[in-house]
DNA sequence: TTGAGTGTTTGAGACGATTCAAAATAATCT
DNA sequence: AGATTATTTTGAATCGTCTCAAACACTCAA
């Protein structure tokens, strides 16, 4: 490894290192003759400067640290482009680093990245208590929360899931359905826990003539709506949902596929609909219904939040965001033949 | 900010920094009762290594670049899981960039990488030619070139594209299609390039019968899938192909889309391929047939060559490991009930 | 009592860039 | 020319951790 450092840019140069420093971050009070040598010397030796002793002299890093639930779910993917296009602007980045709904990996995540003294941490987090995530704001590091409650500790951006699920619920009943399912997941998650209160507000509202029926699958996965989908699929039709409401389209599509492989019709047999309208869940077998986030509005605005934090700390006051979520009807909740 | 230092341990414990930073990195080699004493400290103090020294000491860091061609394609997302498993047994780290097939992005992303030092990078360039990536690979960064072709100068880790067009291409022709349109992206990308020759091979294959289209999208997405698409259901009958095969499943859905909305039956009046065979092929509209690649055994594979050539760089020879595709045969391409 | 042999602990340099007060040089004005 | 001001350049100190030769403390055998 032939990395070169300043002083043998200096050396080339025949500039001290103070100098070369100067040209690389403030070229204007330099003479152009000395920058121009700068410049060659750098160039011909292929010098890069090193971020890392930058970093530490000057205490702060360029990155910021995104976790998330699961990156194999397209709403987060979503979420962090959304975050690195804010990033870009302000020359830093983003590392994205995927939970996987495990705490031990999100807690090896957090670790890792206040190690590395990141500018500050965006995150959904597994679990709604978390002291280790709490100590960490205690020590210094700035952390928004993603998608998720606000404990007043931190700035957070969220989207009314409560809200979204009333929106679903309400839908479903206006549609003719009174025997619904939630497929949620782990209640810890404070976004399913919301949603299901959604959606159970909506049943109340409608005079008890409505019944929720409620799953907990262990993750939030294609594979488990799947599961849970042949499950209610091997249901004598009397005491089958006529529709489900999924936590999220991950769990809506494997739902739906269940019902394929089952032969039952969507939405006529059963009417299936989804949250957070990822991209493919308008190309599913059933165009699926489903509650809509704005995702890269709300990891531009975490990113935002973080970054004005950062930029004062001492003037900066916390402040909670939330979004509204809307219904996309597509036809896997189109109105049912039978009425 | 209130990060302490090891010096600040140090005093707390009574011990010199020395035995503090043995605590921390060989602990087998102080006294329990100084360790626990350091540790007590460690605790009290609520002390966090810093991991931006210790990095600059060591002159070696822990993390990796992942520099991919689009994040929200969830092939590359499956790769990156790949990857990170991996590197999770090595406590390191990957970070995932998006060049988003932009090369001004993509260098930005090498420019920062390099600068951070990272252990290596993997990527999978957007253009075939890159004297920015080779002078990298110069200036002493171990790169691992993913799904891409091998220049030599580094390991790299492939499917065989052209074979997965080959497969593709002789079961469409099997199925009794005369007229098959490539749906492409830009040639400058070697994995399009490779699976257009493989398909033209298996057309020129037999024997002068069947027709091959070629189209160029500027990128691999649903939305550029489904322009395509848009403009093939336009086409007089006649002059329609009665196959599609796709450079991506991204593509190939948004294309199915387009069919689905102009009331174009699959297979039926047009049947539809697409290539990498992610999680949602299975769950779209129509269940799309796929060429399959291994998708997380590409990154584990590109990882551990890395960390091979890492751990040895004298000994280490650049290998090129080449994975076979297979076809996932599903309804878009099932027999035509003409033939 | 000395010396060798273990096992622990110490503390003075690195690592590479940034900062900033001070020095050197150049430019401007009497 | 000499004094004054403006512009450049310098180089030592610093960030937090690791390394390693040397110092120290024991134990045991001679």
């Amino acid at each position: 490894m032939a990395t070169r450092n300043i002083k043998e840019v200096a050396q080339l140069a025949r500039v001290s290192v103070g100098t070369v420093s100067n040209v690389l971050n403030r070229p204007e009070i330099v003479s152009p003759a000395t920058r121009e040598r700068v410049f060659e010397a750098i160039k011909k030796l292929g010098f890069v400067r090193n971020e890392v002793a930058r970093h530490l002299r000057v205490g702060r890093s360029r990155t910021v640290g995104l976790v998330v639930l699961d990156v194999s779910n397209p709403f987060f993917v979503d979420v962090a482009q959304g975050a690195e296009s804010v990033a870009d602007d302000h020359d830093s980045m983003v590392v994205l680093c995927n939970s996987a709904g495990d705490p031990g990996r999100e807690r090896r995540h957090l670790d890792q990245l206040e190690q590395q003294r990141v500018l500050g941490i965006l995150i959904t987090p597994v679990e709604m208590e978390s002291p280790w995530l709490e100590e960490l704001v205690a020590r210094g590091t700035p952390v928004v929360l993603v998608d998720s409650p606000a404990t007043g500790l931190q700035c957070s951006v969220a989207v009314d899931d409560r809200l979204g699920g009333q929106i679903a619920g309400a839908h479903l009943i206006e549609r003719g359905h009174r025997r619904i399912m939630f497929v949620g997941g782990p209640p810890s998650i404070k976004q399913v826990a919301d949603r299901h209160a959604g959606v159970s507000s909506a049943v109340a509202a409608a005079d008890g003539a409505v019944e929720l029926l409620t799953t907990t699958a262990p993750t939030l996965t294609v594979g488990e709506g799947r599961a849970v989908g042949e499950r209610v699929a091997a249901l004598p039709p009397e005491e089958r949902p006529t529709a489900a409401f999924c936590a999220n389209d991950m769990m809506a599509l494997g739902f739906l596929q269940a019902m394929a492989t089952h032969g039952l019709r969507v939405p006529e047999d059963l009417a299936i609909i989804g949250y957070d309208d990822i991209d493919f869940a308008a190309a599913a077998a059933v165009p699926l219904s489903s509650v809509r986030q704005p995702r890269e509005l709300l990891g531009r605005t975490a990113i935002d939040l973080l970054l004005e934090e950062v930029a004062d700390p001492e003037q900066h006051r916390h402040r909670q965001v939330i979004f509204q979520p809307d219904l996309v009807i597509r036809e896997s909740s189109a109105m049912r033949r039978d009425g």
